[in-house]
DNA sequence: TATGAATGAGGCTTCATTCAT
DNA sequence: CATGAATGAAGCCTCATTCAT
């Protein structure tokens, strides 16, 4: 997925240039090198010559496209937002039936989260600093609004139909998907290490998945 | 909570002095600034300095006591451990019934990472670091180990007394509590940012303390 | 002797001006600060600081270039001693007698350790540090072994035409003539406080040159 | 040899004591340890904590008899300087033939130096320092002043007597010799190092001892 | 456009030493 | 006499960033 596709191409290239002159790969690539440091590290723990060092381009450029470290952080942070919630808008779930609906949902909500350990670190990272990148990013909060909604549609479908018994807001249902989910791989460590139960593994990641999908379709069709 | 209790004991002690040769005291009064300091900035983000000028005490006697900033927060770390399970072994559940035993054991982990903010950062922070703290400390495994006994307690009797109709690892149940009462703390900052929602308000809390408490415990009563 | 020789030059850039991008006329400056300082007060004496203020540019460079003190030190070690071997090859004493040969290598470490007390210092240094750095660098080690290799030629030629009626290892011999030479320099201080006689004076200096040659080569032209 | 003769004596002393009330003892073990801190280490490099810590004593103790870390140093430079003079003088050898008299003194001084390594490297110590010490040391300078006496007799009779035919002062004698026996220690590590020859070790000693010897006489009996 | 060189501020830590008991 | 506790000053080094070409 990481942009490496079209090497060579570009013929209007001079040979003996120095180096390639396409300013948005260049971004892209030290931009995909800066999510991975901030994902291991953190934001202070990040090491701006690190990502310098790990880019075929220069350190000066990142500061060339992206101001300083809090300018190139922001980026990371609101690319890697826009990814799940881009994930998301391709489900339609608008078609299944309540139940189905939902649990494709959460479903969805812990393999992505599974698969992408950088968000998951970026957000506690996030939290860590206080949410004060986030605040400054509008295009965040709008990329979120919309799971909401997805969820209160099902909800209200259930609701209806009957599927669900018990009345939930749609933020506090987003609220537990998210928490199960987010928790398995943002805690993975320290829980491996203490519990001896490796959260990454196939066999616990299968029996959780199948755990927290009825956990959360459980709550919502039993009333007591 | 968080060990105010002793200041301005001592009344024999000049108010002014500079000295205080009370080496147990020096140590405790580090360790409560350098949690607050570790919890707020994570372990990169915390400098030495800062914690040195919030002691009464010299930034020196840091060294002194810790050795170097690792040893520092390592000893914050299993301090915070230490705190948790403590409490946990307080709370007496072997004479309740099932259920009830079990909603009490939420509540209080629910009540309990509400209420030390700084637990829970530190617990993030320690999984931003790759654990590698929590894996020199032996003490700290050792002290998680009870939780999971207590649980399983609780399960079998509930098992055995046709209270509980699901069959859960304690391990996969410590998950699902610890999960939903550590991400609401964790991850409160972005969160409330993005959905508009304060998770540490009173009235978010009770709402979600009783829908946690009933969501495990239904997925614990209800077999499909 | 001691490198101020280019100073002053490069005529076109401004003489108050703090930026001067020559990375090798940088090095070299800091090289050579570096050895003064360590000269003056061995390793663990020498302040890092203090070089950085001596030097025209910042005491950051020391760590852009050298990494850290360590490295620096390694540096100044290489250098000093590439200093004598280098000079010692220019000194052509295959096509000289014997015995001329080998007075005039004598003369020459004589006079080179005396022009360069830096040398003889770090090395005394490098003595006091256990020659860990030393052990660390192959290139010294290179540097070194060409001497022998001349001694041993004079050697043989003298002991073949009879000149040298003594036969020693060319390792025995740069024994004698270095701990001869050295000596009057690395404890010049003590020396001539404890007996009242200046080492380094141009009288005592010029009957020692004397003296240590006259010995050295009467050793090897008698055989009892 | 080092003073741990008596232990368990002074009967005097109460079970109970925290420590051991000997103020003359305590005194020679602070200055035992502290020999060995600086001769390995130099000046600078030593460590008033190091010291502390090997002594049997607290560290608080070495201000109380010595002032400071410059104190200290000053008294072992002293005693380091009252060992070897003191050895001097056991000699006897105003009784031997000159030849003799100038051999044993010659092989005195290897072996003392060889065995005494603290000594060569804590007057390495005192030159990289400046000797700003040994100048404040009128006690050492007494001490030193009869090796050039005892020297001086030496040299006399044996002129008188013919034995030697070059007439040399006896502090340019006393050079030749301390400069050959002293570099021998002082070098061993970095001369080990360059040209892989053990300079410790038994073989090598044995013949640098001969060599050193016959050298020095060779050179005091052969005019040429 | 791109880059190596340069940098001030501030980070963590160690040092010899003194205080209070 | 003896000791653990405490300390200011200064050490080495790293950080994000900017300059000059």
């Amino acid at each position: 997925m990481d942009g490496e596709a079209s090497a060579g191409v570009r013929p209007d290239q001079a040979p003996g240039s120095r180096r390639r002159l396409d300013p948005e790969r260049t971004r892209q690539e030290i931009l995909r090198v800066a999510r991975k440091e901030f994902a291991e590290h953190g934001f202070s723990g990040a090491r701006v010559d690190r990502i310098g060092e790990r880019t075929a381009t220069a350190k000066r450029m990142i500061y060339y496209y992206f101001g300083n470290k809090e300018g190139l952080y922001l980026a990371v942070l609101e690319d890697v937002y826009a990814g799940i919630r881009g994930s998301e808008t391709t489900l339609e779930l608008d078609d299944l039936p309540p139940i189905e609906a939902m649990g494709r949902l959460i479903d969805f909500t812990f393999d992505y989260e599974r698969a992408n350990e950088d968000f998951v670190r970026i957000i506690s990272s996030e939290n860590m600093n206080g949410a004060r990148f986030l605040r400054r990013s509008q295009r965040v909060r709008d990329l979120n609004s919309k799971v909401l909604e997805v969820i209160g549609r099902i909800l209200a479908r259930g609701t209806a139909d009957g599927s669900f018994r018990r009345s939930v807001a749609p933020v506090d249902l987003h609220f537990m998907v998210s928490a199960l989910c987010f928790y398995r791989v943002s805690n993975r460590l320290t829980f491996s290490e203490i519990f001896g139960c490796d959260l990454a593994s196939e066999e616990v990641s299968a029996r959780h998945k199948r755990m927290i999908r009825e956990t959360i379709l459980g709550y919502l069709r039993h009333a007591d």
